[in-house]
DNA sequence: AGCACA
């Protein structure tokens, strides 16, 4: 039986990731994409903008389309800013590419849309529907991403295990057995994981304070308020395939 | 939802 395609566009050098959080600053948005993304292979650029059109959508250039491929096959669905990525190859080659294979033509320059106000009725389609009336009271915090302690796969509509084809989810461990601490211990990164990554993901839970990536050991150590809220934390991730292969393995930390 | 390059 024919496997479905990792993608259904071609391979690129430029990955399209859309679904991103928009209340997110898009100079930070970009930051972080090249923190998460770069693990994989030299990224060329980052293209991301806040207009309408093009909120919550940005493009990664790399350098090679191996390692564009790896980073669309590890990071779908990543919670990022709590929003899994959506990722594709894109349509089109970009300018940036374009320009060093030599194939780049300027683009035709903005063509300034003549406003056609003309659309059949002129009374109910007027644009001039005031926006000043809705001031709309209650509005949430603009930069902090919401967090609740539901699990990852209610709030983020992710299931690690469905795109995984391991038999089993993974063995909740110590859950409940090992002395509860603030800090847990994180066992099974993959090489890839960057500290920024693990933050988007252990950020999520309330209370968490830090992480620290300890080189060449593939573990780390996440710092929470106190051992509660490090425990829902812990439930919430345990088994969270990083990628298709690696799930992480939490516990608490030993005192 | 939305595939850009200013």
């Amino acid at each position: 039986m024919a496997r479905k395609p990792i993608s259904d566009l071609p391979p690129n050098l430029t990955l399209y990731v859309n679904n991103l959080n928009d209340k997110i600053n898009v100079e930070t948005v970009k930051k972080s994409l090249r923190e998460v993304f770069a693990a994989f292979g030299g990224i060329v650029d980052i293209v991301a903008m806040k207009s309408l059109k093009r909120r919550g959508q940005a493009w990664i250039i790399f350098r090679e389309v191996s390692a564009a491929t790896n980073a669309l096959k590890s990071l779908q669905g990543f919670p990022f800013y709590n929003k899994p990525m959506r990722i594709n190859y894109a349509r089109s080659k970009s300018d940036a590419v374009a320009k060093v294979d030599g194939t780049y033509v300027e683009r035709p320059k903005k063509i300034v849309k003549r406003e056609d106000l003309r659309k059949g009725k002129t009374a109910a389609a007027a644009p001039a529907a005031a926006p000043a009336a809705a001031p709309a009271a209650a509005k949430p915090a603009e930069s902090a991403p919401p967090v609740s302690q539901k699990s990852i796969q209610d709030r983020i509509g992710w299931n690690p295990q469905q795109s995984v084809n391991a038999p089993k989810a993974a063995p909740p461990k110590n859950l409940g057995v090992a002395e509860p601490n603030k800090t847990l211990f994180v066992e099974n990164l993959p090489p890839e994981a960057t500290d920024t990554m693990l933050s988007m993901l252990f950020r999520q839970y309330p209370g968490f304070q830090e992480v620290r990536l300890i080189p060449g050991r593939n573990v780390a150590f996440v710092d929470y308020q106190n051992e509660y809220q490090a425990g829902m934390a812990m439930q919430g991730l345990q088994g969270f395939a990083m990628t298709p292969e690696v799930k992480l393995a939490l516990s608490y930390a030993r005192k």
